[in-house]
DNA sequence: TCCTAAAATTAAAGCGCTTTCATAAAGGCA
DNA sequence: TGCCTTTATGAAAGCGCTTTAATTTTAGGA
């Protein structure tokens, strides 16, 4: 294992030098800096990161610490999401540091990492209403993306999809199609992107001036199970929905299992409108009818907030960013006029 | 941010003494030990890991380094697999160092990470039949436990299903029920458990001295998408298979649409058997047809290799751990007699 | 040719911890 | 009381790098 020492010794130059011609200072002569080069190749020279990382006080790596038993690693959304960190981060040498963590003890894990200088910054998911990691991050003073919002008077960073909006579209989508009787089927309560969906829902309702209907709205976890298990009640009700918005194509395939077991046909007796995160494994186009959904590839989500988060990290940028993308309605064959 | 100096300076003692306090070391007065734990807890002192790294020589992390570029990260399954990884590990407080390589310098950015000692061991994922990573980090000397096996004759640490086993049993149960054309959508031909579980599809055959059907042994990407476009014209041709086995459950998905584009039912037209990761999200007993699989939760797997990395990274074991784990056959109703 | 400024290099301190080796304090025994 | 062994603590080296401050070399100008 070569090092720092044994490579100038070859060299017959000082650390120092070697190290800032590595390094790429401009007070070393070009050719002093092609032979340390040409040398640290040949010897195969891999600089130690613990004492870079101890002497410049960088730790090169973004953190990102998930729920120990919550649901979202479990999320395929999740595994996308990552792609897009970690493909974005590989180009700059920024490392993904994970672990997990109980519910209880989340803000406690994330002042330990700070604290330990194992990451620069962190990258914060699934935030809640009033999240406490966001508030300790920032009382902490250290550097974080949220990839999502959360209700806070404070500034901070975030990249968000427009949920608002997004499904306001969807909701008036459908009230023009003539659908009054629209369920929606929605994650847990605590997170914000559901609060924000249920939100643009009922405000496309008070726009038409039109009556939301009681007993609609579901908000739960978003698996193939639970959408089945919601929707196939509302279905039995005296009176059943036209059309059912969900929040996750998870939830529209339960959801589209319970119609399909009731006899109906999507399209025509019942429409369905999804969110689609851009999962690769599972297109929305390519269900049996084709979805029509509101769309914003998740993977996007990574891409950008890895770069926001370099960007402050390396105090290119000192304000607070903040971006919120809109969300495309994709008008496919599962949605139609109310019968 | 209390470091060492300031603690030890606070209580009077040495660096040395408050040290080995901290670290659990016998030869400290019980008295003085309460006296730097309150203190070290009061002040919020936490170690600077790339100080103790460094003076070490532990990194305190495993790494994980997933090909860009290839369709890993999409894969649902990953996220599963992190799942048990990461939840097993920050137990013991390692963490996780993720990051993304291109295809053509993944053995550079092992040998990079072992010695930058970023990490103190690998778990390699999705082997291929002659994975150059394998080789390389054999011949680092590098502790590492593979997911999945590859053809070496060198002995390696590894965690695989029985992935040969499942698919025969599979294969045999079909034959059992009087199908002879048995179609299967297997991964990529590189992918060694694509390689396994067709050789199980073969020897089935095999033994129970039929005659295998060419032309319906596909190997692809595992997403929906192909699932769809490959079963379709299976079933379409002269002589269409009376039976489909599945390699991943997405695939099943869109086997499943063609199926049900070609107006045919599951379990008693044409049967279909999957393989189940035990995806959390999506459950086979929960398909429209609940699906006969052969069953092995994926996230076992990160949970076990965890533990195995930790004691060969720990000395605790020396010789190389290899294991192959059963594999279920669940019967359910996506099975059933050929016509 | 000499002097000075610029360019290139080096020496050495320091990052925050662990750990070896040395030392001081405490106890045991004659 | 003195000597030796334990027990507890401290001093200091060292992990491998970066970076400041100091030094040497080179070049430029008079």
């Amino acid at each position: 294992m070569t090092n720092l020492k044994t490579l100038s010794d070859h060299l017959g130059l000082s650390q120092a030098t070697v190290s800032r011609a590595l390094n790429g200072y401009t007070t070393v002569k070009p050719a002093t800096r092609v032979r340390v080069e040409e040398a640290a190749k040949r010897l195969n020279y891999r600089p130690n990161s613990s004492a870079q990382r101890l002497a410049t006080g960088r730790a090169g790596a973004f953190g990102v610490i998930v729920t120990a038993g919550d649901n979202m690693l479990i999320d395929p959304h999740f595994t996308e999401f990552l792609a897009g960190l970690t493909r974005t981060l590989a180009a700059s040498d920024i490392d993904i540091v994970m672990t997990a963590a109980a519910p209880e003890n989340q803000s406690a894990t994330y002042k330990r990492f700070a604290n330990s200088g194992k990451v620069d910054g962190f990258i914060v998911s699934a935030p809640r209403k009033n999240d406490p990691r966001i508030e300790a991050l920032l009382e902490m003073g250290f550097p974080f993306v949220v990839h999502g919002q959360c209700e806070t008077s404070k500034r901070y960073s975030f990249y968000d999809i427009d949920n608002m909006g997004a499904f306001e579209k969807a909701t008036d989508y459908l009230l023009q199609l003539g659908h009054r009787r629209i369920a929606i089927l929605n994650g847990t309560p605590d997170a914000m992107f559901a609060i924000q969906r249920n939100s643009g829902y009922l405000k496309a309702f008070q726009t038409h001036g039109a009556q939301v209907v009681e007993g609609l709205m579901v908000q739960d976890l978003m698996t193939e199970e639970v959408g089945y298990g919601r929707m196939k009640p509302l279905l039995e009700s005296p009176n059943p929905p036209t059309a059912v918005l969900c929040s996750s194509m998870i939830l529209a395939l339960g959801a589209q299992r319970a119609i399909r077991e009731k006899g109906l046909q999507i399209g025509r007796d019942i429409s369905i409108i999804s969110h689609d995160d851009g999962l690769s494994s599972m297109k929305t186009e390519n269900f049996s009818v084709p979805l029509t959904v509101t769309r914003s590839p998740i993977r996007a989500a990574g891409t950008e907030l890895a770069s926001m988060l370099r960007s402050i990290v390396d105090g290119s940028v000192t304000d607070p960013i903040q971006r919120i993308v809109p969300v495309d309605l994709i008008v496919r064959q599962s949605t139609a006029p109310a019968q």
